[in-house]
RNA sequence: GGUCCUGUGGAGCAGUUUGGAGUGCUCGCCACCCUGUCAAGGUGGAGGCCGCGGGUUCAAAUCCCGUCAGGACCGCCA
């Protein structure tokens, strides 16, 4: 007989029932009758019930043995009796008669309960993340982030992408975020930065001629976390291809995230093509850049028509309109609910009219609008049984921070959000430049991306009515990735970071390493690089992306199980040339 | 860098608004009872610096100030 075991804890069924066997695993759960002793023992596979009966020698050893010890029992799989069988267990049909136990592993009294599952803090699942990795929600997720990765290689590799590895140990890369730096031993005072992506490596790539590069990503930024972006440390799906315009990584992407979405959400809806949609009109209908479809209402911009009126409280603001439908038998509550959601989003308040049965208008602004109700009620697409909403500011990027939430909030609130649904899209045609506080002209997002229009929009164009082969693919108001057609001309890149302010000599300066490579004959090419924790995050239905790493830092960035960061000796800072200066008044010291 | 929420036996909470004895709930732990349980059930018991420091008060878990820790968001992050 094997050392520790001959089957697994969820692989016994009836035709094994008489056999010897031996099990080990952790004691999941005991029952004890007093004449009768149940523990369920649990490993990687599942749970078998395991059974001993006074008379039985181990029956005293087995009643003592404290949850999550590790234990190993041989004995003889008997069947159940009709009546006893547990139909929620695979295993369910047969128990193992303890004959023999050895205790493997002991444990201490447990900071959390295994099982059943209770709420426990996240500081303290974190700190015994090992015990956290047991329970079967955080085991369902490892497991199923494992697989997700190996369903993406393969349909990867049957598209005719290779995987590549590319540097941990580089320099910093034009992301924009804040790098992990990583002090050199051998060059003193010179700095590694760890990735933030391998954006540089894969363009290179390409540029060698290998046509087609995808990685499973690990990306390294030094910047806050929030409950989608874990802090410090991330992988991506990180794919390049050559020769190809927008449309070309469009397909290719969304054949892999449909299928792997069909594959391992359980029974979600998922529609495909995904819609386009520019991003001037997602921060109009939406307030956001990553909209959540579920919630289909489209918000307006109203401004002209409250020009017109006298309502002095949006003099001279932008006006946002948000119309909900079948929401004309809500009560007043319910709309100044809304209003107070919005007041937590940081809106003065809401104004907001409740359309009646003849389309007329009534609520606290109504007599303001008198003049423009037909105008507004058309332009809407408002009819009664409508609630509508508006948030006024100077400020449009106020409008949207405020009115994004209260989009989706007011839909959920009115019924109108989908459930078990997946709602993909792409938002296109992002701005090539924007204008800076300080009014200067700056790449709004990657300088490194195709204008659209090529060498002819830079030279001809308003700067700020150009366009980038840049988009974002978002599903469930998560942004999953974003991507471009690389400019992959040196003469282009030039001028398009001419307009940005930076001449000739300072763009060689900071990317040379990049312009040089590309004045070898470079193929025209784009990727994209979805986050391999949002997409588990967005399959687990999990609200948070730290449920979907194994190890991930806590808020801080800090790792409370094994106490990373933490100050390193004399020595090893001598090593690398470092000596720390900590800011008065922390009271963190080496 | 900022805003907000949270901190109460081993775990998760309630109690704080309106100050009056460490009061309560669920789970775990210990002991005992119990021969078909599977989130077993029953009886009893142990276990507390109410995050920490200061203040107000006859009296503070509760009010005030500070501080530490955890989380959500803004900034930041393509």
């Amino acid at each position: 007989m094997h050392r520790y075991r001959t089957h697994s804890c969820g692989q016994l069924r009836k035709e094994h029932v008489g056999q010897q066997v031996r099990l080990s695993g952790w004691v999941h759960n005991r029952r004890d009758l007093g004449g009768l002793l149940f523990v369920d023992l649990r490993d990687h596979y599942g749970v078998t019930q395991l059974m001993a009966r006074p008379e039985s020698p181990v029956f005293e050893e087995l009643s003592r043995i404290s949850k999550e010890s590790v234990i190993q029992v041989t004995g003889e799989v008997s069947a159940r009796s009709a009546g006893n069988i547990n139909p929620n267990l695979p295993t369910g049909e047969i128990e193992i008669e303890a004959a023999e136990v050895e205790i493997l592993g002991t444990t201490e009294e447990l900071p959390l309960t295994v099982f059943p599952e209770d709420n426990t803090s996240e500081e303290r699942r974190l700190t015994y993340r090992f015990l956290d990795l047991r329970r079967e929600r955080m085991h369902r997720n490892v497991m199923l982030r494992s697989q997700v990765v190996a369903a993406i290689r393969k349909k990867m590799t049957d598209l005719g992408f290779n995987e590549f590895q590319t540097p941990i140990l580089t320099s910093s890369s034009p992301e924009g975020a804040r790098d992990f730096l990583v002090p050199s031993r051998l060059h003193p005072g010179e700095f590694f930065a760890l990735p933030q992506a391998p954006q540089q490596f894969k363009q290179l790539l390409m540029i060698a001629g290998f046509d087609r590069y995808f990685q499973i990503a690990p990306c390294f930024r030094d910047e806050d976390s929030r409950a989608d972006r874990s802090p410090g440390e991330f992988y991506q799906l990180d794919v390049e291809m050559s020769f190809v315009e927008q449309e070309d990584v469009f397909e290719v992407i969304e054949k892999v995230m449909t299928d792997v979405f069909r594959e391992f959400s359980t029974g979600w809806e998922i529609t495909s093509p995904y819609p386009r949609i520019a991003y001037r009109d997602a921060l109009e209908w939406y307030g956001t850049d990553k909209p959540d479809l579920r919630v289909p209402m489209k918000m307006l911009d109203v401004t002209a028509l409250f020009d017109k009126t006298d309502f002095r409280a949006f003099a001279g603001k932008k006006v946002r309109a948000l119309a909900v439908p079948n929401v004309g038998g809500q009560p007043r509550k319910f709309y100044d609910g809304i209003g107070d959601f919005a007041v937590e989003q940081g809106a003065k308040g809401l104004a907001w009219l409740k359309v009646g049965e003849n389309n007329e208008l009534t609520g606290p602004i109504a007599k303001f609008v008198t003049e423009i109700s037909d105008e507004l009620l058309t332009t809407l697409g408002a009819g009664p049984g409508y609630g509508l909403f508006f948030c006024a500011s100077e400020d449009e990027a106020e409008i949207n921070r405020i009115m994004a939430p209260v989009r989706v909030e007011a839909g959920k609130r009115a019924g109108l959000a989908e459930e078990k649904v997946y709602r993909f899209c792409w938002i296109v045609d992002f701005p090539m430049f924007e204008r800076s506080d300080e009014g200067d002209i700056e790449f709004s997002h990657n300088p490194f991306s195709m204008p659209q229009g090529g060498m002819d929009a830079l030279l001809n164009k308003d700067p700020l009515d150009i366009l980038a082969w840049q988009y974002d693919i978002v599903c469930n108001g998560v942004e999953l990735s974003s991507g471009a057609i690389r400019n992959h001309s040196p003469e282009i890149m030039y001028e398009a970071f001419e307009i940005a302010g930076y001449d000739k000599d300072a763009v060689e300066a900071e990317f040379g390493g990049m312009l040089k490579a590309l004045k070898f004959g470079a193929p025209p090419h784009g990727g994209i690089a979805p986050g391999i924790d949002r997409i588990v995050m967005l399959l687990a239905d999990e609200p948070n992306i730290r449920e979907t790493i194994a190890f991930p830092l806590n808020q801080n960035a800090q790792d409370l199980m094994m106490g990373a960061p933490a100050a390193v000796s004399e020595k090893q800072l001598s090593d690398v040339h470092i000596r720390t200066v900590i800011p008065q008044g922390d009271k963190k010291r080496s």
